[in-house]
DNA sequence: TGTACATCAGTGAACGCGCGTTCACTGATGTAC
DNA sequence: TGTACATCAGTGAACGCGCGTTCACTGATGTAC
């Protein structure tokens, strides 16, 4: 108990703790609603305390966006273990992370990540996911000369997806169902989309 | 000449002339940088000017993304009569538009305007730009019977394209060649990318 | 085991700022007679 | 052609607000002897 509840000058774990305030602020009310002050007070902790652990806002925000690509990450390598069709399972999961991670997927591919480069740790992990399709293709064996390349059109497929659903622009109840028929593994011609296989809500 | 510099007491345009500068503003600094403020600074009013012509601050940025919707419905259309493939053309289309109206675009698709359905004009035009969409789809020829379930994945695939180039994640050098390369007329299952069909720059 | 002290992680007050919106107002316009 | 007046499109000052960040500081921790 000695590291619960009372309120303690050195709070032991703040950086890990801010990060976490601020990804449920971002979750909340989106990037824009995510303050210092705010994210200190949920904490429970000064504002300029922030500052022991983040040069500033943006360095906040961007272990925010590269958590969520450590996350997103992880959910297409669990998807890749498919017996099935790895590849589909994993565009699946995709969509799944961005409609239950709504606003830290907005903010991973937002405009204040624009200089994801200078951030090295959102570089890399945004770097890893991509690497876990890269591997879907390939495992959905045919793979062409060039995998990066063939890789593309799949990742902009299920992302363009997941946009629009969170978008509202598709109807975000059947996200599930017309990702499924999507990524098909006989990825259908545009015109041949087979008969919807209905999955029961979860 | 009697409507030029002098600066009037009525403006006489005022609302047309609010709606460009803020789109101006969004193209500059992104959505996050439109003030009213600032807005009715640029077109040399003061800012409960604004007031007049709308009721608030979402309003004003909902007319800019209704025009954007409108433009990029526009492009589509002439994208629509392309003589080769006008699928791939409009694919061509769109992810052009988004590149070069980036703010525009992401104000369009963004948090901001989640509330889409409730601002019509905004609504419809959306509405209106994915119909071409749609017709594209048709007239590739080979027609589902739902071509509404049918135009989802073309619409996803080059709008993911968008966004990925748009985020800096894809290259946005390429975004030309790629774009053509995916999208072509015998749209191709993953393996078979084709050499990619050299386009000389604009 | 006890003490001195450097280091570190916090604090509270203050900075200067720009924002959206409301208010009571004024100047310009157009219409009726 | 001239005047009275209603209507409309602007204005300037003010509201209350929360923000990111800096500053000089204090309390806690851990290490050397």
């Amino acid at each position: 108990m000695s590291t619960s509840k009372k309120r303690r000058y050195h709070h032991g774990d703040l950086r890990p703790a801010l990060i976490a305030a601020a990804r449920t602020l971002v979750e909340e009310s989106g990037v824009g609603a995510v303050s210092l002050r705010e994210t200190a007070r949920r904490v429970g902790v000064s504002a300029p305390a922030i500052y022991r652990h983040f040069a500033n806002k943006d360095s906040l925000l961007a272990a925010v966006a590269a958590e969520g690509f450590r996350d997103l990450g992880a959910a297409l390598a669990a998807a890749s273990r498919s017996e099935r069709d790895p590849l589909s399972a994993m565009g699946m999961a995709y969509v799944r992370f961005a409609l239950s991670r709504r606003g830290v997927f907005r903010l991973m591919f937002g405009p204040e990540m624009a200089k994801r480069a200078s951030f090295p740790e959102l570089k890399s992990a945004a770097d890893q996911a991509f690497q876990w399709l890269q591997g879907g293709v390939q495992a959905r064996g045919r793979v062409a000369q060039d995998s990066h390349l063939a890789a593309i059109a799949p990742w902009a497929l299920v992302h363009g997806l997941a946009q629009l659903f969170l978008d509202g622009v598709l109807p975000e109840t059947q996200a599930e169902t017309i990702t499924a028929a999507i990524t098909a593994p006989r990825r259908p011609a545009v015109s041949d989309v087979k008969p919807t296989p209905r999955r029961a809500a979860k």
